[in-house]
DNA sequence: AGCACA
């Protein structure tokens, strides 16, 4: 990361700058006698609840690098989504990062995605231009952020997609690129801000969990962890209040308190896996704490006050 | 699998 040391983290998280698409950037091929037209960059997103919404996809969508544009098509029987990306590199890691995601654990929708037959057609003029939306027509979410003098973001979400289910996926110990949470060929990233972000994800096996509570347990840290980079990615998440790590023999292990359980439900989601650039050892692991910040085990020490029905009342 | 701090 270049010099930029001056952002601090806990800055609300600025949306990736995306290739102006009113401008109808030349798309980055490698090879200059293709004509790019030719070339399926679209990706087919099926396995989409019934009830998705566009906007739903499209926030998923818009953290992978080259994202240009999404649309789901409600005519069939199960919503089927298409997004477009700016090369067909872009759109084969977006393809593989997304496969078999779990897109909503309550509906147990999984993804499923192919290469889509032909690109998604995008209208122009169609995105966050209220003049010229054709109301007949399905708005299209694009990858279109530049409405100049945006107050803040709307999101909060924090960048990465949720996990995604690439078995024995690790990120490449490449340069720090805090947009890419997969391996994407060269093209044009600044690498603007240095956004703390995993640089990949893995799968975990997340044997027994804790109910959930506003403490998050984080394991299998690497060895060599550091605490501005763990508080680099928890502290700009929604609900975010506090971290301890703890040093073992051979483990590192942390502890991050949320403002309340959805805070931390969230993260427990997003970042299950994440793959730190420290880490030699995959993903980590998300559990919910065995015991909420600031209260220890139980009995123990002489604060034994809330066993006789003292109404402790701490909202969780 | 490793769960601390008042």
């Amino acid at each position: 990361m270049a010099g930029a040391g001056m952002h601090p983290y806990h800055q609300q998280w600025v949306p990736p700058p995306q290739p102006p698409p009113p401008a109808a950037p030349p798309i980055p091929v490698e090879n200059p006698n293709r004509t790019a037209a030719d070339e399926v960059r679209t990706i087919f997103i099926s396995g989409l609840p019934a009830d998705v919404k566009e906007r739903e996809l499209h926030n998923l969508l818009r953290w992978l690098p080259g994202f240009d544009a999404s649309q789901i098509n409600f005519k069939a029987e199960q919503p089927m989504g298409f997004a477009l990306f700016s090369t067909p590199q872009h759109a084969i890691a977006a393809k593989n990062a997304l496969q078999d995601l779990v897109f909503d654990a309550e509906t147990k929708s999984v993804l499923h995605t192919e290469m889509a037959k032909k690109n998604l057609f995008v209208k122009r003029g169609v995105v966050a231009d209220s003049n010229s939306i054709d109301q007949s027509k399905r708005l299209r979410t694009g990858g279109d952020y530049t409405h100049a003098g945006y107050p803040a973001p709307p999101f909060h979400t924090p960048p990465p997609p949720p996990v995604w289910g690439t078995p024995g996926y690790m990120a490449p110990p490449a340069p720090y690129d805090p947009y890419g949470g997969y391996p994407v060929p060269q093209v044009s990233m600044p690498t603007p801000a240095p956004v703390p972000a995993p640089s990949g994800y893995a799968p975990v096996q997340n044997t027994k969990d804790n109910p959930p509570c506003n403490t998050l347990f984080i394991g299998n840290l690497g060895e060599n962890v550091n605490e501005e980079e763990l508080r680099g990615i928890f502290s700009v998440q929604p609900g975010y209040k506090q971290m301890k790590i703890l040093r073992q023999e051979r483990n590192t292990v942390c502890f991050i308190e949320f403002d309340d359980v959805n805070g931390a439900t969230t993260v427990h989601q997003n970042l299950q896996g994440a793959v730190l650039p420290s880490s030699g050892r995959g993903g980590m692991r998300i559990q919910f704490s065995k015991n909420p910040f600031g209260r220890r085990k139980d009995s123990v020490n002489g604060s034994a006050a809330e066993h006789n029905g003292a109404p402790t009342t701490y909202q969780q």
